[in-house]
Order: structure tokens, then sequence, then C-alpha cells
DNA sequence: TACACTCGTCTCTTGTAAGAGACAATCGCT
DNA sequence: AGCGATTGTCTCTTACAAGAGACGAGTGTA
């Protein structure tokens, strides 16, 4: 089952000088496209991924060509183009549980009226693969594609279970560790925080991403003990002890559903 | 404007031979997975690609690290990734005439009980970009990201509008002119087609795809005269007149509709 | 047991694509 | 008008990736 779950911490980083493969350089430029989420001048993309200019504009040139990128009508932006999308398309086609997933989450928050989010590991980090906004009037952040940290979610700490302390240490940098309002985590609580939802079977985290909500998440199983995915569900902090139980109750029930036939 | 709509005929056709670019490969390995559309072993795919073993090999692993593609638990085959999907996400979200003609189609199929579809051009091909299927017992052929050629439906006819004919001429291969059951168009009534449609902002085909049904559709504009997409509804080729007009007056309303803001 | 495969991994060579840089044409700002 | 920055296109060199092919291990079948 490897899939891009390459370790977070990339090895060699690469002092980025020299030669660099044609094929590593467009990775870049898409991985760059999809942190900005907007259209970019060429010049701009060949500075952002550090790249020589007169390559990046072969390379797009290529690219759009090929339809992976698209030029803006002023001639000289790129953005993702079609045939990401119609890719992005046959990945779900192909794919069961993203499938399912979406449709599980889209019910879940409508029938619950909060934000709902389905999750996987994606190259060894947290990544948001399908939300759902839910009926509350403070828009939870929460956009599909979305990376975190992962020792910021409750997610995260599913996502991590039944991995080795060492193979934990491998997939966050000290850096994820630090929270959005500047504490910082010890390595030690996490490591224990994944054992304990591993055996619960479901996580709870209060004010991590934010002062001001709690999320809820439970696990998806591809295979006995390995978890594929989680749902959760983020909700105000303040919600109560008695709601909270029902919510991860149905939560859990939602994601055994979509274990199942996986 | 200038998007991935090369001319369909591609030029030099490449003898194959010879040392051929990485990206390229690349993309021509995307391409046969789009049309397999299920997941293939690594020597299938070099095969299927006509490149050698080796290489396929390392641009295989590549894309597997970066998630483009993703390896099946058999740990041979391998498909689309996490990541084409979380890039074709992003290409829907900067894609106002996208987001909201996808919702369109999912209405109007919905209303009307007919299969419905936001199609537009894709390297200079005919190209199902979003269907909602109908609640007809029948279930018409039409899957999101399908090619066809052009000559074969209404879309095709009203896409093509506003072209010189040697534009035409271009896109249009023999191959295109000759209909699954066998017969051939002419050119020349393909161009009159067009030209009809265009003057009367919409287009009916009749058993042209199959014998069995005909197709519907209207133009959705990016700019004053600039065909962006179409849309179109597959019915039974024996619906009546009555009730065709009406579908169609429905159809163009809601295109004009996705129209406005684009 | 031998045969004909496919699979994954390696090594070595050479054709070529990545990159440096120069160029004219625009653009924006005083 | 004058200046600096940016844009798209071009040429030339050489570092290096694509490809040929060999290898052993596995798999099926006669």
């Amino acid at each position: 089952m490897q899939d891009g779950n390459a370790p977070a911490v990339s090895a060699g980083e690469k002092i980025s000088g020299s030669r660099e493969k044609g094929l590593n350089r467009v990775l870049e430029i898409l991985e760059f496209l999809h942190t900005t989420q907007r259209a970019i001048g060429i010049g701009d993309l060949a500075r952002g991924v550090n790249a020589p200019r007169s390559t990046t504009y072969t390379l797009v040139g290529s690219l759009v060509d090929a339809g992976l990128l698209e030029m803006e009508s002023d001639g000289n932006r790129v953005y993702f183009g079609k045939k990401l999308y119609l890719y992005g398309m046959d990945y779900v086609r192909g794919n069961d549980l993203l499938r399912r997933g979406r449709q599980e989450v889209d019910n879940l928050s409508r029938e619950t009226g909060e934000t709902s989010e389905l999750c996987m590991l994606q190259s060894g980090r947290y990544t948001i693969v399908h939300a759902s906004p839910g009926t509350r009037p403070f828009r939870i952040s929460s956009a599909t594609g979305l990376q975190i940290p992962l020792p910021w979610t409750a997610s995260g700490r599913l996502l991590l279970a039944g991995l080795g302390r060492a193979d934990i240490e491998g997939m966050v940098s000290d850096d994820d560790l630090v929270l959005p309002d500047g504490r910082k985590l010890r390595l030690d609580d996490f490591v224990t925080d994944i054992a304990k939802a591993r055996v619960a079977g479901y996580c709870v985290t209060s004010g991590l991403v934010d002062a001001y909500t709690k999320c809820l998440a439970a696990p998806v199983f591809s295979a006995p003990g390995k978890v594929e995915a989680t749902m959760c569900l983020v909700v105000p902090i303040d919600t109560s002890e008695e709601r909270t139980g029902e919510l991860i109750g149905l939560l859990r029930d939602r994601a055994a559903r979509l274990s199942i036939a996986a």
C-alpha cells in the first residue's frame, strides 16, 4: 500500500543549485500552485519554485499544451487545468473509500449542522480530503486539500495509530509541534495521545488549532488495524458533554460503516 | 485564453523511437491511465505507452513518491493518486464556470429526469466535463471525462461556432467523421451544421452516437461570441416535438444564466 | 525438471534537455 | 523622456537522465 507517504522531512531538502530534473521541477510547480491557490505569473512562478526562468517557460509551455495547466486570459498567469480535474475525477471513481466517504461527510454535516471532514495522510501530512461546512453562522476554517501539521488535530492522532515511535518522529518536525498560538507540544505527550486514541477508538482535541473549537474524530479502517482515513466534526468548544457524546457515537457509527467494505 | 486546445492531429506523432523527454513520458502515462480507467501493472504500462521498462520504473517511482500516482495494495499495479484529486479540486475552486456549471447540470437532470451534461473542449477534443445520470431506466452512456469525436455530438457543433473552416478541419480527423454505426459524415455538412447552430443558438442531433437517443445542446459563453462550454440533455429519440421544445427552452435559459457572470 | 515468462533492480553510455545568459519589447514610475 | 524591472524568445554548452541490457528471483505450465 505504499502510496505517496514519504517522510515529511523530505530528506535532502536539496540545496536548490545545480541541474534539476524536469519532472521534479514540474512537481514543485504543481505543489506551489496548490499552496498559492490562485493563478500566478510565470516569472513569479520561476522565483517561487526557485527555478531558472528559461526552464520554467519551457516546462509551463509543455504543461499548458498538455492541459494540466491553463493560461489565464491575460496570457501570462497560469493555474491548474481541466486535465487535472479529469484525472482527479478518475481517482474518485476508482476509489470507493473516497467516494463513499465524501457522501457520508456531506450527510453528517447536513444531519448535525456541524462542519464535517474526511481526512487522510498524504505524503506524510495530514490532509483534509473533503469538507462540508455545516450550518453555523461562523464558518470554521476547513478547505478541501488543506494540509495541517499532524499534532494539531484529533485526526492526526488516529491516523498515526499503530505506528512505532520512530516512525512517528519521522513524520513530525519540530515546527509541527508548535501550535498556532505559540504553545509547544511535547513529542512524548503526542505519542501518548496516539496510543490512547488507538485503544479508545476515537479522539477529541480542544482548542488546539484555535481557542474556540474542539475536534472530534473517528478512524476508518481499510484493514484490521490499518487506519486509512478519519471522519471528524469541528464543533464549538463549549458544546455540552452530552451532545459531544452523541456526536462521537454518530461519528464512530458512520466511520465504522465506511470501514466495512473497504 | 490559450489553454490545452492544441490541434487534435498532434502534428509530429513521433515515430516513438529515440530518446523521449521524461516529462512527455509522464504525460503519456497519465493519459494512458485516463483511458484505461483502472490500475495497471508497471510492465503493461511500459508496453502501453511504448516506453522502456527501466525508464517507466523510474518515472512511476517518482510519481508515486509525489502522490500523483498510487501503488495498488498488490504492490505492482498503479493508478491515479490523491494528489491529482486535490489538484483537481483546486481547479474546480478556481473556476467559477465549472463549479456553477456542475450545479446547474445536477439541477437540470433532477428537474427534468433526463441525463444532463456539461461539455467543453479539452486539448481539441470534445469532453464531458460533468454528467448527471437522470432517472430513466436505461442508463445512457455518459461518464465524466469521456472524450468523443466532435462531429458525433450536438455540443461539438456549438463549441466550434465562430471558428473558420480551416480551424475546424484541423480539429477533426477523418476517423472522427465516421459514426459508430459506420456512416460517414461529409465535412461540408458538418461545417454547415456548425454555422446553423451558431445562428440558432442551440443544436439538436438525432441518432448520431446511437440510434435511440437525441442530443439537445445550448452554448455557454465566456465572452460575446466565445463559446466556452455547452450544456446538453440526452433524451430518447422518440421524445415529442412539444417536450423537446420545452427542454430546449429550459436548457437555453440555464446556459444563458451560466454565461452571465463568466 | 526444464522452459518461457514477468518482475524489480542495477550498471554504463550517450543523446539531449536544463540552464546560463543575451536580446528586444513592454511596462510602470518619476 | 529617461530609467529600472519584467516579459517572452533565442542560442549554446555540458551535466545528467533516458535508455539498452544484463541479472537473479519468482511464477506458471507442460
